[in-house]
DNA sequence: CTTGTGACTGTAC
DNA sequence: AGTACAGCCACAA
């Protein structure tokens, strides 16, 4: 196991429920100032796996408060879905209130 | 080992 | 405001 992402799986999933991090905000948490992009990789890690996995992936998203996923666009509704399902509200153009919903650790 | 790519971000034009 | 470029790290071929 790759002991890197181990540290982003546990920021994931501390982040608390009706609140949204940043991937940018996880990888300084994880003690990966510009690692953003690793953050991305390790989610995309998770449907690799596509096995049991305790990580609210649904709470990451860009640091421009909108749903970031490069394929299977079908999987962006539902992380909005599940995002709607804890609280969070979006905008007109599917853009969060980071002002409102960001996590502060 | 070298190369290419990717759920990103910030700065520059 | 939209587009381009660079930095960064992990993984597959």
């Amino acid at each position: 196991m790759s002991q890197s992402f181990d540290d982003i799986y546990t920021v994931v999933h501390l982040i608390p429920e009706g609140k949204v991090a940043t991937y940018g905000q996880v990888a300084r948490i994880a003690n990966r100032p510009n690692g953003a992009r690793q953050v991305g990789y390790a989610l995309a890690a998770l449907s690799r796996i596509r096995g049991e996995h305790d990580i609210p992936w649904h709470r990451v998203i860009s640091a421009q408060g909108k749903i970031s996923l490069r394929s299977t666009s079908d999987y962006e509704d539902y992380q909005q879905i599940l995002l709607e399902e804890e609280g969070v509200e979006f905008g007109l153009n599917q853009v969060i209130n980071l002002e409102q919903y960001l996590w502060e650790a």
